[in-house]
DNA sequence: CTTGGAATGTCAACAAGGCTGACGTATTCT
DNA sequence: AGAATACGTCAGCCTTGTTGACATTCCAAG
């Protein structure tokens, strides 16, 4: 493939680089996930309903089809996440208007509420790294993060992302 | 630090960066864990599994006690995974030299076999991630997750990185 | 030399959150 | 009319996390 190693170059592709990134993703992920699941202890939710309740209202009306492959969990495990949102009243499901079968998912006020407990702490985080490491970095961070994604997922990154919300 | 959002200024710190590079991180981490996931379904292992045979061999020799604290779980639960391991023969522990009370894990050859199987997926996908973004792209990326790190986590990240093994 | 505490291992029980398979119902499409 | 789709649900399984309790081994301080 590349074989001319040229200049000050390839250096970032050296096996201990990719290692060092490697376990920079294991080591940030953790910190990306604490804040919420710390939030989520005491009340008796776990990470998949954070899931569940970020892109629901990321996306109001959404189906459970569609969320089903932003997941990429399967149906029953969703639904169990699913119906005790419901049932607790954080997420309301309206049978669709043009289509009867599909269910059209939309936070509650409480439901909102909950959404913007978590979503502050762990953008807290997020914006602290940002602001730490500046705006080149960000975009760094992005492009590479994009570039690891799974054809689907940046598909469903994408369309979040060109939304004109 | 910097006040004033002068000029192009902080358009990377608005609300909606922020939630873009979160889903981004939700969206990345899938494919990062996808390929190893997929070799280890067939044989009888999972995601913790991998994360012990990594660190292992990163550190060979390490103790029970570092790698829990690497791994952030509770002993027992590494235990099972340490202890199938062990009775698989990919994984040796050693009695410690200097404290018998410590036991020092080391890959066998079959365990370092795996390592490598798995290693080489995680760090295809690392590779051409790196590889498409580029070299100033890597270092932002970088620079973020650092900074999104927990203080113990980014210790430990730290020690792996300026390690001269 | 004794003893307290540290490091490790192990048993039991439980929960979250994945999974598969099977089935039912309503609705829509062909 | 019949096939396909969207959704919900029951039952059962697995992995991986948790707590609590307890035994063993061993170091080190008194």
């Amino acid at each position: 493939m590349n074989d001319v190693p040229s200049g000050q170059s390839l250096l970032f592709l050296t096996d201990e680089q990719i290692r060092q990134g490697i376990e920079a993703m294991f080591f940030a992920y953790r910190g990306f996930t604490a804040d919420p699941d710390r939030i989520l202890e005491d009340k008796a939710y776990g990470r998949a309903h954070h899931r569940a309740i970020h892109f629901i209202n990321r996306s109001p009306g959404t189906t459970v089809n569609n969320l089903l492959s932003i997941l990429g969990v399967t149906k029953q495990s969703l639904n169990r996440v699913l119906r005790s949102l419901i049932e607790d009243g954080l997420v309301e499901s309206r049978v669709g208007k043009v289509d009867k079968r599909e269910r059209n998912l939309f936070l509650t006020e409480a439901g909102a509420s909950l959404e913007r407990e978590l979503s502050d702490a762990q953008r807290d985080r997020m914006r602290a790294a940002f602001r730490a490491a500046g705006p080149s970095a960000v975009a760094g961070f992005r492009q590479v993060l994009e570039a690891m994604m799974d054809e689907d997922m940046r598909r469903h990154y994408e369309a979040l992302r060109d939304r004109t919300t």
